[in-house]
DNA sequence: TGCATAATTCAATAATCCTTGTAATATTTG
DNA sequence: CAAATATTACAAGGATTATTGAATTATGCA
């Protein structure tokens, strides 16, 4: 993970409609969901989602499949990890009680807990 | 933790030398940095400095106190960690191993450990 | 007070990104 | 094959953001 590409993440996370799809990719999983529904749940026309979930795939958090004449969009785990872990490395030089452990306690959502 | 506010963190850092500032800080912890050794570390002009410590304290990822003649930054590590859950609410609706634990993964780089 | 240092503000140009509509491609179904 | 559905590609405008240099504010020290 490089700076450029953790750009090019941030950046294509950083616009309202973009953010909504991801998050509800997060929420949804490994199976993820046709464009036509992601569409239709972020109030996006089909040109508009379609343009942002290139940028998402392009920057390498989400990927495509097709499946009939559906194309799944799902998250790229993988490559929200690297994003995430990019932000916060070595974090307080490594005493992260320094921040009061900012990472363990956001990690507390990937749990369901939902504050 | 809003959706418009989540965007404007993620558009701060969706920016090379913000980016660098931030991660930078970061690894600095609670005492942060003199707005001039920003500068020198990530290669800006005392101007594109100012203008993007401004952009990232206006996003609430880091805060200015003024020291005698110098004004230091520090990661803002509540807004860190509001926007790390916001990205990883609810994630894979409370199953996190079908993601196979992603924030786990990613939380350990806290700790120092620079994989 | 007067000078040096630290950092910011302002203004103008340049660059980038978002949005919308229309046309095109791929796939299933009759 | 033809029609219908799902989605993407292209092009043009309007809006937002980045960059630069010169001028300005704030502080410390002789």
């Amino acid at each position: 993970m490089n700076s450029k590409d953790a750009v090019t993440r941030l950046a294509a996370l950083a616009h309202d409609q973009r953010l909504a799809i991801f998050r509800l990719l997060v929420r949804e999983g490994p199976n993820g969901l046709p464009a036509g529904d992601i569409a239709g749940a972020v109030g996006a026309t089909p040109t508009g989602a379609s343009f942002h979930l290139k940028e998402l795939d392009r920057a390498g958090l989400i990927h495509a499949t097709r499946v009939g004449r559906y194309i799944r969009y799902a998250v790229h785990f993988e490559g929200m990890r690297q994003l995430l872990s990019f932000l916060t490395e070595d974090c307080c030089q490594g005493n992260p009680e320094l921040c009061g452990s900012t990472i363990k306690k956001a990690r507390k959502l990937c749990k369901g807990e939902t504050k």
